[in-house]
DNA sequence: CAACTTAATGACCCACGGGTTATTTTCTCG
DNA sequence: CGAGAAAATAACCCGTGGGTCATTAAGTTG
């Protein structure tokens, strides 16, 4: 605390990415409305108006911040996935570790948060993130779907939907972390244990009546 | 628009659950923050300080709504499920529609958003919705799988977590309706389909590595 | 090194909404 | 039916935080 004021600097390259970086910290924590740009601007060791020489507004500054974070999601499996040799199970269990990793351990997982949160309030930041993440990961889905029907270890006539219930599980471990996980703690390897066994290993015996 | 002002009555009564219910309404449409005490008062055709007569703060207000929704989505279920004949099949059929009508085409899918978004700010809000509606349906889950195990319908040695995938589905449903479903309209009919799909025909062979 | 550009600052403005309070109106009850 | 209670109102207070702007100082350039 002894230090009283350090010098001021410019550093006209530098700021953008801090203050991105600041603003998620803050939004995550504190979400749109409870974010305090005074906050992130603390926080990237600036004064609040010099966010305003970098970005018109609040919501200009919430935009770049998701839109910062959307690409590192799915990037690297776009080339794993049409490479992989191994089979269906060895793939999917592959995608779903690192989906794991990336939506329910890393603090990717408060995107999510955000865009259910604001989403009403931004339609612009649904569609962002529709078409840069989520439209992107479904297809990638239906490809080792697809690819597993190719190599007669999905069947063929199986919901046009599969893939979506595919990744609910994760979306679902993902969001209890950040709501019931104070409350009952759900380690995620005991998620991916029981998604993997849900997949594969058909608990449910086909049974006698319809659907 | 003639009318110009009506009488002021008295309606102890009343109120609270009218104050309840228009809350409610602007809860659910812009979130904690973004309701504004006056709408809610002029939904209720009330004047803001009266709110001040029933509810201690905004605050108070907010919990009382979450209270007052939480009972209806299990309930009906409870007595359903000790005396269901059928087999495991039909019974899940049953429970998941009844879920899917509740937490997706009913408005008591906004409660999934509030408690996604504001549980950070109100960790009792997180405790109340735990206790009261998500421990009892995970646990009347569990009665369904270890009925279904009983009857030799459900393989004994599933994870232990089976219960979680299988509403995962519903919460992504509920979820992708309230984000998603203007870029990609989604039809309940056909996530139910893939779901029962999914528990039930085993589109997934077995394979060959383990997990 | 002096003139100039502009990043950065800090003090300021003000709309907005949660909360309060004095006053009015409705109801109740002796 | 009239006096006391309490429900409802309208006007007000004020902290907060997004946004602005004149001023300062760090770079830059000739």
């Amino acid at each position: 605390m002894a230090q009283a004021k350090t010098k001021r600097k410019r550093r006209k390259e530098a700021r953008p990415a801090e203050l991105i970086e600041a603003a998620f910290l803050e939004f995550a924590a504190n979400g749109y409305d409870g974010a305090r740009l005074e906050d992130v601007a603390k926080r990237a060791g600036v004064v609040k108006g010099t966010i305003y020489r970098y970005f018109d507004d609040k919501e200009a500054l919430f935009l770049a911040v998701v839109q910062s974070r959307v690409p590192t999601i799915l990037d690297p499996n776009d080339t794993l996935i049409s490479s992989f040799p191994g089979t269906t199970r060895e793939l999917l269990t592959h995608l779903l570790h690192f989906m794991y990793g990336k939506l329910v351990d890393s603090d990717i997982r408060v995107l999510m948060r955000i865009i259910i949160s604001e989403g009403n309030k931004f339609p612009e930041l649904i569609e962002l993130y529709h078409r840069e993440a989520v439209s992107k990961g479904l297809s990638l889905l239906e490809r080792v779907v697809a690819r597993g029907v190719a190599r007669g270890e999905v069947k063929p006539h199986h919901a046009p939907l599969l893939h979506m219930t595919i990744i609910a599980p994760v979306m679902m471990a993902a969001i209890w972390r950040m709501t019931f996980d104070s409350q009952q703690r759900v380690e995620t390897e005991d998620f991916i244990e029981a998604h993997l066994d849900a997949l594969f290993n058909a608990p449910f015996e086909p049974g006698s009546a319809g659907s």
